[in-house]
DNA sequence: TTTAGGG
DNA sequence: CCCTAAA
């Protein structure tokens, strides 16, 4: 599973004139995202080689073990692409028990359970602008009562629309077997409840008729691809890549990707898939192998799994066989007042899936309900062969960025006025709570009590805080990047996103964003973002360089005013200090760019400001 | 792509 | 944050 890197992502710079970059390591930062990316997907797109039976890794068992003592609301999503003939939604409105089985296995954590299911997708002809994800809640709110774990929230697609919508659940088998996904234990639960009525129905991916462009969509590129956003090539063309370390694909990368055939090598329409494949009689489903290029591993999209499948499985092991039921989003947090409507959720939800969406998503895998880092075991040193239980495979969508986005949804004034009287312009854009996310984090019980909002850290985030960088030098500790708690995807009232261009949601910084920013230029100067890029922010794939540059411009305005002319979240004036501290001594030793990490050190002894 | 600055 | 020239 060895992916080509490609650095320059297509753009060529053959007749750029590279500046002289001597100065530049190459930091070991630089990690194998990429390539940890590929195989993330390689191996998803490997293992979907073929139909498991059985493989009904409840994903709710799977993966709610580990996050028990968080909070919020979790989104649960199941998308099912299921090309079915009949009409979803009124399927899933009949599936009435949901919040009483949900919680089987979320017991401790509040849980919605987002189930979807795809039954139509035009995006071929969609103009990019009109690209949406369009995840449209139809489903009311089931049993949400005192207690969080009775919250079962349904996330369907929107209907015809154009959505575009990736699926976090790529049931590449067919559940013709009543033994998929349930929750252990329950006889139907959630899953049961809003897939039971398609467990007869084949749910699979609906290719392109092009090997090329199915396996494709299982690819991600490389580097440019910091975000993770999944992009393909086809033919020998070369997608555009959108701005270098943009965090968010915008509705440029959605061209891209779907005039590539990405997405429409997943979301065919139906039209095409019933005409040639499909037999709503029968229950039959579409048969697609398809090759992995050159890896003999075949996909087969669904249960009508022919013999022919399985004999043209790779050649040296064995394959394995699954299904993905349902990629958990562990990162999704919901905050609602308790005034919110119901339908004010809805939108809080699909604001969030959005936002997770458009801000790129990886692939995670879980064993034993344990997160897989390592890309490069096999699937059987990593436990699993097809003989093994697969009950314990589990795939994860994670955000491209590392942080966590909270979603805040400001309801009805009346709400609002009761917790901050923040002006009305800021009420109308950003959520509230924004304003109080420290607050809100750090104390649990005030939030607790109020039982929607619980602080919520993901297995993510709890890894990551167990790395921190080794090769910090921090003179000061330099607490790891905490989530992002700032990090609010405002929520309008009415989403503008037909706006060819959108401009990028405003992340302010956290302090602790602005703490490790600052000790990072510190040490390497203000003319080495890329640097501080990869040392401090390598994991916060929506934070540039340029972010970062600009962050630094507006740190030294901001520490060279008055405090009464500050706005924002305060900075501590302690970091105000450093940062006025680390110009000053930068801005005298541009020369000597060379000193590297000596002028960082000279720095200190000589101004003595930095400690 | 990265840096540097203006908008 | 965006946009761009320049490197």
């Amino acid at each position: 599973m060895v992916v080509k890197r490609r650095l320059n992502c297509g753009f060529d710079f053959s007749g750029v004139p590279k500046a002289p970059r001597s100065t530049r390591r190459k930091v070991s930062s630089e990690r194998d995202d990429v390539d940890s990316q590929l195989t993330a997907f390689d191996l998803l797109a490997s293992l979907a080689g073929k139909l498991l039976e059985e493989s009904e890794s409840s994903s709710t068992s799977t993966y709610g073990d580990s996050q028990e003592d968080h909070l919020v609301v979790k989104i649960k999503q199941e998308h099912e692409l299921v090309y079915n003939d009949k009409p979803c939604k009124s399927e899933l409105s009949h599936q009435g028990n949901l919040s009483s089985k949900s919680p089987s296995d979320n017991t401790s954590e509040t849980c919605l359970q987002v189930s979807s299911v795809e039954n139509d997708c035009v995006l071929e002809q969609t103009p990019v602008s009109d690209c949406k994800i369009a995840l449209g809640l139809k489903q009311p709110l089931v049993g949400c009562g005192n207690k969080k774990e009775d919250c079962a929230v349904h996330v369907e697609q929107g209907e015809a629309t154009n959505g575009l919508m990736i699926p976090d659940t790529i049931s590449l088998k067919d559940s013709s077997h009543e033994s998929v996904h349930m929750p252990p234990g329950k006889d139907g639960g959630v899953l049961n409840g809003s897939l039971g009525g398609y467990m007869n129905h084949s749910k699979l991916v609906c290719s392109d008729d092009d090997d090329e462009n199915y396996c494709k969509f299982y690819k991600f590129s490389d580097k440019c691809n910091k975000s993770y956003r999944p992009m393909t090539r086809v033919g020998h063309r070369r997608i555009k890549k959108s701005k270098y370390g943009r965090a968010f694909p915008r509705s440029k990368c959605f061209e891209d990707t779907r005039t590539d055939g990405c997405i429409k090598a997943l979301y065919r329409k139906r039209k095409l898939c019933y005409g040639y494949n499909y037999n709503p009689w029968k229950h039959e489903t579409v048969h697609r192998k398809r090759r992995l290029s050159d890896k003999g591993l075949v996909v087969t999209s669904d249960g009508g799994l022919s013999s022919e499948s399985v004999t043209n499985s790779p050649q040296k092991g064995e394959s394995v066989k699954l299904s993905i039921k349902s990629f958990r989003i562990p990162e999704l947090f919901i905050e609602v007042p308790e005034t919110a409507t119901v339908g004010s959720l809805k939108r809080t939800v699909m604001e969030a899936v959005t936002a997770l969406l458009g801000d790129g998503i990886r692939i995670g895998v879980l064993v034993q309900g344990k997160k897989v880092r390592d890309d490069t075991n096999t699937l059987s040193q990593t436990g699993l062969s097809c003989r093994e239980n697969l009950d314990n495979l589990g795939f994860t969508l994670e955000p491209g960025s590392s942080e966590n986005p909270v979603l805040s949804l400001p309801t009805d004034s009346t709400n609002l006025s009761e917790r901050s009287s923040a002006s009305p312009e800021l009420n109308s854009r950003i959520p509230l709570s924004l304003l109080h996310a420290d607050h809100m984090i750090n104390s649990g019980t005030c939030v607790e009590s109020k039982q929607e909002l619980v602080p919520y850290q993901s297995d993510i985030t709890a890894d990551e805080q167990q790395q921190p960088s080794p090769d910090s030098r921090a003179i000061v500790p330099v607490p790891p990047l905490e989530p992002d708690a700032l990090a609010v995807v405002p929520l309008n009232e009415k989403p503008k996103r037909t706006e060819l261009s959108q401009r990028r949601t405003r992340r302010p910084f956290s302090v602790s964003e602005v703490e490790a920013l600052v000790h990072a230029v510190e040490e390497l100067g203000t003319g080495r973002w890329r640097d501080v890029k990869l040392r401090s922010f390598d994991d916060a794939s929506h934070r540039t360089y340029v972010d970062l540059k600009d962050k630094w411009k507006t740190l030294v305005h901001t520490a060279s005013i008055s405090p009464q002319q500050r706005r924002g979240q305060p900075v501590p004036q302690e970091l105000l200090d450093r940062v006025l501290a680390a110009h000053r001594y930068w801005s005298q030793h541009q020369v000597k760019q060379n000193g590297k990490h000596q002028a960082a050190a000279m720095m200190v002894v000589e101004s003595g400001a930095f400690m």
